[in-house]
DNA sequence: CATTTTGGCTAACGTAATTAGCCAAAAAGC
DNA sequence: GCTTTTTGGCTAATTACGTTAGCCAAAATG
């Protein structure tokens, strides 16, 4: 084994494969076929850091992913596509998602650098509306609460399943745009 | 000391004052002035079951101050009223807040079974809506998303404070509201 | 070819959760 | 009122994990 790059990479399937909470120094030098010390050599914060990496890569990640979706679209058509795109990766990556909404609490200095990528992406939409700066931040405060919220209690199967998770979350995202469309 | 009920609420407090994550068995056998076998004695389950019982009041608490936030409201008001009385838990108890955003992923069985008291009250004002039983389900899965999905975002640091987060709130709240009422 | 860096190892330590097993005081039963 | 059981505490020991120290071989670099 070599790189930080992919002892993430494993670290990454393995959270979203077994869960976030079951990363342990351990599991993780068990899967990579090396000593619990070994990853020392690449981590010199140990688990802490590893957690971080997890974190930073889903939000390069997501920065991605709302980029191309939010592509050629504007207003209504981009702020919905942005949300899908936010909901999409809380599915494709459960434990890459628990990493972000929990490990927010450590280390607000290094999240705020690394959200600026995915804020500015989403500026690209907001301004589009043509509301004032305050007005933006409400917008997308509101959005990313909804969103996060949503996926991090549906992941969580806080919700039962009787009736469709997908028509809930369409509906949630028509009532909030349209709100905020007509506000 | 004596009995478990009081070995929560201490454990409570613990919580929203130094956070759910710093809970351990050491730290709350040092707070009530015992060492850390003896807990084992009112609580078998160890931390875990200690965990669960700071969720299960969280949502007992819940429960009371969303129907108390309710009284006499209907449609709009008591779906703003129930919206604020959340958020306003979350503030006062950000550990048990965080206890019962968490905790949700080990204790679905558990979780779904105390969570029905809260959604009873919900369904009171639901039902002043007049919406058929899936939209009402899309409508509550919908506004919990957003409040839990805001205060867990806000209460982490995730959103800044340079512009006012109570305003953020209203709007957002204002805006799912409008969007579910005329949609 | 010499040297440094890289990435691995074993051994040891500190701390946390938990279990086993003991014991005194309070509570309950006769 | 005395006996017995339950309650709630303890110390000691176990297990598991994160981490540090210090050693070593192979690979990369000069």
């Amino acid at each position: 084994m070599a790189k930080k790059k992919e002892i993430i990479d494993v670290c990454v399937k393995m959270a979203d494969e077994e869960g976030f909470l079951n990363l342990s120094v351990k599991t993780i030098a068990d899967r990579i076929g090396v000593k619990p010390p070994s990853l020392y050599k690449h981590f010199q914060g140990g688990l802490d850091e590893i957690k971080q990496e997890i974190m930073v890569y889903g939000w390069n990640c997501i920065d991605i992913m709302i980029a191309k979706s939010a592509v050629g679209k504007t207003r209504e058509a981009g702020l919905k596509a942005m949300c899908y795109a936010l909901r999409e990766f809380a599915h494709a990556h459960p434990g890459v998602f628990e990493a972000i909404c929990w490990h927010n609490s450590y280390t607000s200095e290094l999240n705020h650098e690394v959200t600026k990528g995915v804020i500015a992406s989403l500026y690209a939409v907001l301004d589009s509306l043509e509301f004032d700066e305050v007005r933006k931040m409400h917008v997308l405060r509101s959005l990313r609460g909804f969103v996060e919220g949503f996926s991090m209690l549906e992941l969580h199967g806080s919700f039962g399943d009787e009736i469709s998770l997908d028509e809930s979350f369409e509906y949630g995202v028509n009532a909030l745009i349209s709100g905020i469309m007509k506000g």
